[in-house]
RNA sequence: GCCCAGAUAGCUCAGUUGGUAGAGCAAAGGACUGAAAAUCCUUGUGUCGGUGGUUCGAUUCCACCUCUGGGCA
């Protein structure tokens, strides 16, 4: 097992409105750490108040990366996290600086963790297969993987057609079965044993309490002029990627004059309590060495402790 | 006061030509390898407003009552 990085690493793990923000800028002030935003939204420039992102003036006293990188109508996948990840790793480690990858995109924090293998991608053979798909049916992709991979197409969710169409890219591509494939040693980042796990969570009612208060919050702080700024100056539209995020979505619709203002928010309301709770399933799965409960966010000391302890028998 | 329409799952409503009911949303649990703040899977006992009547059997038909809309006075 050959691990990309050596160097020591904190992982700062929780769902939306947990805390980690705040938590970080302190833990930043206290300790040689730059922070790497592990986080789908806050790579998009201009999209501030409604991803929560922390404020200009956070962000010039501490230095982050992984936010502003890409503009509004880019997309991004994997890849690019991947890549701006090693990027910033490489920065940080050559001042010195040991970083703090804080977020809630709780796959990017497993492949982080757990690896990932080189799969391919190619756009001309994900339009072929949405040809395909809109030509004969979803049903006809199943059939191609049962033909080709029986073993994906057992462990595969057939209705899930974005896995469906995502196999048969990489299969379509290599030429292998993308059972096959999943045997081959992954690209590994981390030494899982030698970083430590922080996390902040919560019991559902407190984390959806939070994430009321900060709704309010965002609408209060211009969140809806953020949004038709975002929109205009890169023209987007509800087929955007950088639109589909929480909040973003919701109150776009609105926009459009689809739906009402209050919809609009109980629906991004609605949205943003779910993904709490996909978070919070993907929390048990991670070994965390110390985790902080939202309600007694004030505990700094907890950690600030723990990563102490960290560095000294690390460095 | 009279007439009409409702009253069914936490919410919005289907439905049962009489054999004790089901969708969407919400909620809960889960999956997750290039859209992940995405995408998808699993989970539905509720005095079918109350009381009587008809019936082998009523949530369904009938009567009365209560409540909620709307209309007429």
């Amino acid at each position: 097992m050959s691990h990309k990085y050596n160097f020591p690493a904190i992982f700062l793990i929780g769902p939306t409105a947990s805390g980690k923000t705040s938590i970080s800028l302190e833990l930043a002030k206290q300790f040689p750490i730059e922070v790497v935003s592990i986080d789908s939204a806050m790579v998009y420039k201009d999209m501030n108040i409604g991803t929560c992102k922390p404020s200009k003036a956070d962000l010039n006293a501490v230095p982050h990366h992984l936010i502003d990188i890409i503009e509004p109508s880019a997309t991004f996948d994997i890849g690019v996290f991947i890549q701006y990840v090693n990027e910033a790793l490489i920065r940080i480690t050559e001042r010195n600086k040991i970083p703090m990858l804080v977020g809630g995109s709780m796959l990017y924090h497993s492949v982080l963790l757990n690896g990932i293998h080189n799969f391919p991608s190619d756009k001309s053979v994900q339009k072929e297969i949405k040809e395909k798909k809109t030509i004969k049916g979803t049903a006809s992709l199943v059939e191609e993987l049962k033909q080709i991979d029986f073993e994906t197409y057992s462990n595969i969710d057939h209705k899930n057609s974005r896995r469906v169409e995502r196999a048969l890219e990489i299969i379509r591509i290599t030429g292998n079965k993308l059972s096959d494939i999943k045997n081959e040693p992954k690209q590994l980042f981390f030494d899982q044993n030698k970083c430590l796990l922080l996390g902040i969570d919560g019991d559902k009612k407190s984390l959806d309490r939070n994430v009321e208060q900060r709704l309010s919050e965002i609408v209060q702080h211009g969140f809806i002029k953020e949004l038709e700024y975002v929109k205009n100056k890169y023209k987007l539209t509800t087929d955007s990627q950088s639109m589909n995020a929480i909040n973003y979505k919701q109150f776009f619709a609105c926009l459009n004059n689809e739906i009402t203002i209050e919809q609009a928010a109980n629906d991004a309301l609605s949205s943003t309590k779910q993904l709490v709770k996909t978070q919070k399933t993907w929390m048990k799965k991670f070994s965390l060495n110390s985790c902080l409960n939202t309600v007694n966010i004030k505990d700094t000391e907890v950690f600030s402790d723990t990563i102490s302890k960290y560095l000294r028998s690390n460095i």
